[in-house]
DNA sequence: TTTCCTCGTGAAAAAGCTGTGAACTCTCGC
DNA sequence: GCGAGAGTTCACAGCTTTTTCACGAGGAAA
């Protein structure tokens, strides 16, 4: 079970004994890591796409709990072990509950250091075992994730990355409603700002290119105040609506799907 | 503060001062703990729906390692944390390695420890919200929390999203009287204002819902000064009625039940 | 029975959400 | 540096959902 893959760990600490020691440890289990002396801007922290973060408080000067705070806030997926001189309980106590994940003290040793950073890593890969390769067929649609694209009757959609990992993970989903922070936090890889319409937005231009190559199906359903549903659903004609409710049409394969919904299009 | 959702926890330690001050603190956080002195079948920790386990490497005899192993490999979800007394820093790596989530060393503040295994948990919960209990069923009301929405043979109710957080904050708590107070603190998530009749309101507008489509059942049932209950019951003929009133239903206003067995927050 | 509260209702006002179109910012490749 | 394409942000309009009110019926206690 120990194949550990790459983690991309960042170190935040001035301390270059233990800096430099923990370094070559990582360096030999094929990491990657990089150091910095002091606090760093929770954006470029996401920017790095980082499997974990390694922290010594106490080159954080004042706002230490501040920035632990918002660090764990603003990627919630991200591995936070403290690690720090003498400490009470009390303060171990706040920074577990403030997000941290694990809180060693110093002096460590450097071996105990790394099995503690890959114990909380493993805990993010593990979740995603996702080894999907099959191309997804819902409706008249064909999503390719070998090509990063999604195709009607052979045509392609021209879809943008974004785009593409938005409508697959929908489609993972199929038929249940995902909350857009759910969305935002896995595509984007960090909490979704109060009020950020990207979410919106991306469901806006998938249903454009959805429309445009299968005109005559729904694919996407809208969920007020909650987020989105995938579920391929052919659109019967306007006039067949009133009646054929319950006669023909139905031909889903969903399994007890309602007919009275009043999700909007 | 933040989401201090009940955690079901396995005990497995016999130093009994331990385990009884634990348990003073895990029972005053709202927490489920279960203990045992020795190891436990992992086939009975999965029946156990466990968030988390905190084991005693030596309670476990000779083959705590292997036993440690098989547990985190057949529970991947579960949360493990070892407290055990003195330790090498090779045992501590060893049992990270193989598994373990964290590892605490004893004599500690049980405060900590409790930390510790929130952290785990929510960390755990974080990476795998798939496993969501399936559709709850109550008379001829269907609740599913994937869609967050309920049905009664195939039709959707047409919830709002403050509505079905509401009938499944009751449907979960089925049988049980909840106050008002309660029910606000969890929905909206502060106090609420005195006077406020918004839990009344959208319990109005429940039973609307439900009224409309599953007419013949009675589901939210008002208890005068206290609050509401969730309980399904087919409505005999008004004959029946008389009679039946006094059996199942509305017995007693029931005043005990009440207060200790709400979720508190 | 009288009186004080609590609850159920219906409706109107207030707040909040989502769909859109369009302006902006960034990154890349030329 | 320029221009095209992708991703972000904004401001609005049109709906929905929530909150708030005013009343009157339903219960509980004296």
């Amino acid at each position: 079970m120990n194949s550990p893959q790459a983690i991309r760990l960042a170190v935040i600490d001035d301390d270059s004994g233990f800096v430099t020691v923990l370094n070559k440890r990582t360096e030999a289990a094929g990491w990657q890591q990089r150091t910095f002396a002091g606090a760093i801007p929770p954006e470029e922290l996401i920017a790095m796409k980082l499997n974990a973060l390694l922290v010594d408080l106490s080159v954080l000067g004042d706002d230490a709990w501040g920035y632990l705070e918002q660090v764990c806030g603003m990627l919630p997926d991200l591995g936070v072990i403290v690690c720090t001189g003498r400490s009470t309980v009390a303060q171990r106590v706040r920074g577990l509950r403030l997000g941290a994940d694990d809180w060693i003290t110093k002096p460590c040793h450097p071996e105990e250091a790394l099995a503690r950073i890959e114990a909380v890593s493993r805990r993010r890969r593990r979740a995603r075992p996702r080894i999907e390769a099959g191309p997804v067929v819902a409706g008249e649609l064909e999503i390719r994730s070998d090509r990063f694209e999604a195709f009607v009757s052979g045509a392609s959609l021209g879809l943008t990355r974004r785009e593409f990992e938005l409508l697959q993970m929908l489609a993972d989903a199929r038929g249940k409603v995902l909350e857009r922070e759910a969305i935002y936090q896995r595509i984007w890889g960090y909490a979704m700002a109060h009020g950020d319409r990207s979410v919106d937005v991306f469901i806006r231009k998938l249903r454009q290119k959805l429309e445009k190559r299968s005109a005559g199906w729904h694919y996407i359903h809208t969920h007020f105040g909650v987020g989105y549903r995938f579920e391929p659903e052919p659109l019967a004609g306007v006039a067949v609506e009133q009646a054929a409710r319950v006669g023909p049409g139905d031909a889903r394969p969903a399994p007890s799907p309602a007919s009275s919904e009043l999700v909007a299009s």
